[in-house]
DNA sequence: TAAAGAACATACCAAACGGTATGTTCTAGG
DNA sequence: CCTAGAACATACCGTTTGGTATGTTCTTTA
């Protein structure tokens, strides 16, 4: 694909998932998107077999963005102690800065748009949304067991669901934030959840 | 209105709500719903004036409902103990209970999924939403400034941000539990809040 | 019981929709 | 420079969509 076409379908990805975020898949037609950028049909059907192919291609692209920078992150935290809980916590608190540093409300979460709207994707789509769950899960869980077995844990929590509270403040944060457009929400969360961490495994802070 | 005629409504919202919560409002049609339901587009719009008139009936009810189970699960709190952390703890509980309880992930929340779709909707909707988000953090947070004065909390955490994190759970609890279809995650995620407050406000324990 | 309005049913319409067929322009490689 | 395919543009099509106009049946109440 020549520069320019890959620029044209990047465009074309762009304010598609914009739309997106703000009116649903099924609320997004071909005809806005096109609109919007002022390219033609013929550009579109070009670079997208059909409106499933984009729905696809915009949830793969997040998705591996969003792995990306959690990938990212989880290094940066190993690099910056070798403690790790602190590790740990270093991690959540740059998802923190990162959300903290936000102008206006984070648009929404495209994983999170897609399961509003589930019936109307395929199980490839699906199955690209549950594994960066089920990363994000299995890479924090790891990580918990490695805290608990180094640490004496004050109470005895369950360590998965544990995991998973990071997604699930962040998912639900992202909501209440855009509802009520106020972008310290999402931070404060992940603040209380650094907190949560440190009274569990730090008995005497 | 008849009792016939409160009864088609009531079962073209019923199911229109099922259908908006797995395909999102702009992915169902009049046309499917009252296909589902095998009336006709004669009695759609006797009872409600527009596509629009729907969407707006539809999260009133649910509001109105939502808004209920919470007052309700409050008093009855209130009821079982006279100790304020302990109203808040058994409040918290009584959604665990109720969630622990189902056979299957909850279909969704209505409010969500409009969030979702945000653009698509009036100003009304938009307040009737934030209204309940509004309220519950409202009314958590007063309950939470009353056991503050009267527990020496262990830290010193932001109390409106640990009201909105009992909301924040649930909905993020509710797409991951739709998602991956486990219905266990949401009662996990409040008993995770309820282990927060009480290592917060229950030093000893 | 008669009248009036509620509660539907039927048939239809214009616009928007996703998609296609076909033609043109651009661009990279031999 | 030539050519083949990528990268578009234009025009069109069948279906689905939300919505309406009009007619019929049921239900309540004076």
């Amino acid at each position: 694909m020549s520069r320019k076409g890959v620029e044209t379908r990047e465009k074309i990805l762009d304010a598609a998932q914009a739309m997106v975020l703000s009116r649903g898949f099924s609320g997004v037609s071909v005809d806005k998107v096109i609109e919007s950028l002022g390219v033609t049909k013929g550009a579109f059907f070009h670079h997208f077999k059909n409106k499933q192919d984009l729905a696809t291609a915009l949830i793969v692209r997040y998705a591996q963005a969003d792995m990306d920078y959690f990938n990212e992150a989880l290094a940066r935290g190993e690099r910056l102690s070798n403690d790790p809980l602190q590790q740990l916590l270093i991690f959540i608190g740059l998802y923190e800065e990162l959300f903290a540093g936000l102008a206006e409300p984070y648009p929404g979460c495209l994983l999170a748009t897609y399961i509003h709207e589930a019936q109307l994707f395929d199980e490839d789509v699906e199955n690209t949304i549950n594994n960066v769950f089920l990363t994000w899960r299995q890479e924090l869980l790891k990580r918990l067991k490695v805290i608990a077995a180094n640490y004496p844990a004050r109470r005895n929590v369950d360590l998965p669901s544990l995991a998973d509270e990071f997604i699930i403040l962040i998912e639900g944060a992202f909501l209440l934030s855009k509802s009520l457009r106020d972008v310290k929400i999402v931070p404060q969360q992940l603040r209380h959840y650094r907190t949560y961490l440190e009274m569990i495994f730090l008995p005497d802070v």
